[in-house]
DNA sequence: ATGAAAGCGCTAACAT
DNA sequence: ATGTTAGCGCTTTCAT
């Protein structure tokens, strides 16, 4: 491919004069300008940004890194993201780490590695981006959704705590008094939060404890099923699952379904986000949905500002923002069933 | 951040030696490397990935653009996409075309300046990656699920135009003889497929044409909902409507709903595809599912050949690969009304 | 086995 | 307004 020399030596101009001219540096003459661009034109020339990169020492790319690429709860915020910097020139470095804080640490590295302008992060764990703050105590980091323990970075979540409330707040309205929760792996600030929520409104609305089990697990759809069976077998009494993940929801309809359990006539069911099937879902499912548009907007706008901003005087103090969301009721709660489950549901 | 000349002056040795040291080349003595990694660790040196690229011209970085980061015909062949890349070393760089062509372009156009070894792309019209083909012949490109007018470049995709048929056929087999198809932009092989499976089969089946409308639009829900109130008013007599992408299908669903039309009682739906949702959708959608991760796996396969073949002996003519994929039926589906719809439904 | 030096393509500081 | 030059950090000959 033809490069500034190149081009330089078709015109007969000189380096600095050619490179002034394509990236519409003053001082170039109007003629001058036009005879570089229309040789670049015509050597169907392609500036090299990794060597640009590499001389004025920053790459115009960030990276992002989000454990599933197939779950909304990322994928929203990282369209979102994407949209917003690329309206800077920045590009996005998608890695996605499966959830495992091993994968999430070398994906990280790699991305420092690439000498990426700035990082938006969904940490799998406690530790979040630590190992490279310690190389690099001034890069960029946002994180999203998820928290770490680090204090170094700016972050966007959702109000999951007041969220899970919520849904708890409805299903006791209805008059729901054992409700089971299905909860996420308890190492993620997300599954904390929401877990914390529960238990406190149940607190508040003087739930007895032992009839509102918590079960943690994975985020998982298969988990779930397995919760669900479990909440059937050893909890016959609970006549409202809340499943603190679309995943699991759909876990948890299917067996319903399976298992022949009338929703929400015989058990009522509620998820956490709103993905767009559950208006459709049978039934449609009550919810809490986050602002997840806003909230990749806003990790977006933090992360170009610490980018941008002159290092000198910056503003060192890491922002959280949290986002409030609403609660969605639709027909997956109603009140709770009056009679016991039919005892064969659970041995067909 | 330290570089390779601090490291040697650390050690007291020379930048070539170090550089060999780090990089795990030959005819190094144990000794040295032993000395120079320790000092490397000490120094939290991490290698400058643009100087490398620079100096080698590659990246060890490949560009995946796509029209839609919330839809899993993309999501899922992108997750795979990165795992395979990932395990030898490539990144990816995740651009969202919105599904308008000039926004692809420039996309493209951005991959090449960053110098990426190789693009999978789904392309958003028939000149897909044109104009980078013009400005780098060799550049290994493979299209994924879509596929533009280009003949030098690889591509992956399902047999959209049988899994159309195998739907129409379905649908005859339960008794339908005036079945709907709501198509998306005409512009997309996607579109151009599944249309010409469904026209063939209606033919081969013996339905009459002006009892199988169909109608093109774009991917959207909303365009699901439109289309449906339009099947509803002007097409009384159809009795099952084939939506022929998942969001579409979500629209139907969803308008269905609205009006009280009841699935499959008054109206058998089809989807394509099988997000999750569709086993939990009320009701439980009939469809035709692809292998989509096989899909991106190919896909991955095809781009890691052509970006590590010796350019010398290459395999110059562009592979085809299509993947069959399965009918699903499931509850949304079901031998036809016997009268006709409540004439109320489009005057709530 | 190690060191010295050239150069990947670009920008920016300095001359003119 | 234009030309010249010195690197950015690395790999890779080519000497030693």
């Amino acid at each position: 491919m033809p490069n500034l020399k190149d081009i330089a030596k078709e015109t007969g101009l000189g380096l600095g004069t050619v490179s002034r001219a394509l990236s519409g540096a003053p001082r170039v003459s109007p003629a001058t300008r036009r005879k570089v661009m229309e040789a670049a034109q015509r050597l169907g020339y392609q500036s090299n940004g990794l060597a640009r990169a590499l001389r004025q020492s920053q790459s115009h790319s960030v990276g992002l890194v989000i454990p599933d690429l197939e779950n909304e709860f990322y994928t929203s915020g990282a369209a979102i993201l994407q949209d917003v910097l690329a309206t800077q020139g920045y590009r996005l470095l998608l890695c996605c780490s499966n959830g495992d804080p091993e994968t999430d640490a070398a994906l990280l590295m790699s991305l420092v590695e690439r000498r990426v302008d700035g990082i938006a992060h969904t940490p799998c764990g406690p530790d979040g981006a630590r190992s490279i703050r310690r190389l690099n105590p001034t890069l960029p980091i946002v994180e999203y959704a998820r928290r770490s323990e680090l204090d170094s970075v700016d972050s966007v979540t959702g109000d999951e705590r007041g969220g899970s409330a919520e849904i708890v707040e409805h299903l006791a309205r209805l008059g729901h008094r054992s409700i089971a929760m299905i909860a996420g792996p308890p190492a993620l600030s997300t599954t904390v939060a929401r877990t914390e929520g529960f238990e406190e409104a149940c607190r508040r609305l003087r739930l007895r404890k032992r009839d509102c089990p918590r079960l943690s697990g994975t985020y998982d759809a298969s988990w779930g099923e397995e919760a669900t069976l479990r909440i059937l077998r050893e909890h016959p009494d609970v006549t409202a699952i809340y499943a603190s993940s679309s995943r699991m929801a759909l876990g948890v309809l299917r067996t319903l379904h399976r298992l022949g359990v009338g929703v929400p006539g015989d058990m009522s069911v509620a998820g956490f986000l709103n993905p767009l099937w559950y208006e459709v879902a049978g039934p449609p499912l009550t919810t809490y949905e986050l602002p997840l548009k806003d909230m990749g907007d806003m990790a977006a706008r933090l992360l170009l500002q610490r980018i941008t901003e002159t290092t000198g005087d910056a503003l060192p103090e890491p922002r959280t923002v949290r986002f409030e969301g609403r609660l969605i009721t639709r027909e997956s709660t109603a009140r709770p069933r009056t009679a016991p489950l039919a005892s064969g549901v659970l041995t067909p």
